[in-house]
DNA sequence: TTGAAATTGAGAATCAGTCTCAACAAAATT
DNA sequence: AATTTTGTTGAGACTGATTCTCAATTTCAA
């Protein structure tokens, strides 16, 4: 299904629908979750299939800009993707001890941040939130 | 004051407090709002004073661990910081049109988030809202 | 099928941030 | 006060993510 909007996007702007890209694009759509650029670059190698990390660092940005993959966050470790396609907007809670990520969605939160945006005279776009703290697990082990 | 709180922090964990840290807090705390290392290490290279880019690194650290500076973002240009001992909590609108931040406080959305944690089992600690999208003047831009 | 125009990949370049280590300074011991 | 111990500094090397370069290759409209 993205493979559509994205030939599409990419036709609109004289640019060329290539085997590469395609492979790239398929290896997002087909695992879930979150991503960073050298593992998927290393999946698809794996696969057997060819490609560079320039191509990969391309063809996510391609990619952000016709809005199948957003870019989560920068961290010190390098930026962190996730398709939009399939999940609809959510924010983050990031626990800080494992690493683990909680995705969650509040109707009330969106339309809280709509109005603060007008009373700004914001014209609001997108956004991240993100909660860094402790997951329930970590939570226990630290009790211990 | 902050001043106080970093010979502090120090002290504790055996550290020391030299000339280099004292200048480097003090110049970001004579200076308002939001900031990047390089500028930082410039602005104290005007002045006179003698650092290097490494103490003003290992300093911004040592800073951010005793809470008197936060990180506020990674941009693909570098960390944003901003100093938290006058400012208290807030959140920031983006304008991705000239890069003006706008900064905003919602009491309601604080607590609404808190409501979100407790759902999850998730222990909150901090957190960090971007709303991205254009300022008024660059509305207005667009516009003609 | 052909050729102009876009894309690819290997590796060089860039850039923020960290690390190394010898010279130096602060605290602790004598 | 002199000496020893330990932490800090700064110049520059290093790292790792990302972008750039450019010759070779591929796409696709005609
Ligand atoms: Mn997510
Ligand atoms: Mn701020
Ligand atoms: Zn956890
Ligand atoms: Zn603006």
């Amino acid at each position: 299904m993205g493979k559509r909007i994205f030939s599409k996007f990419l036709k609109e702007r004289g640019k060329r629908v290539t085997k590469e890209r395609e492979a790239i694009l398929q290896k997002i759509l087909s695992s879930r979750g979150h991503f960073d650029p050298e593992s998927l670059y290393l999946k698809i190698k794996e696969m057997g299939l060819k490609t560079s990390r320039a191509s990969v660092y391309r063809t996510l940005n391609l990619l952000c800009e016709c809005g199948l993959i957003e870019r989560v966050k920068k961290t010190e470790h390098g930026t962190i993707y996730e398709h939009t396609s399939v999940h609809e907007h959510h924010d983050h809670m990031l626990c800080m001890e494992c690493g683990n990520i909680i995705e969650f969605y509040s109707e009330t939160l969106e339309k809280l941040q709509e109005g603060m945006c007008k009373r700004q005279g914001f014209q609001g776009v997108s956004h991240t939130l993100e909660i860094r703290g402790y997951c329930k697990k970590c939570q226990k082990k630290k009790r211990t």
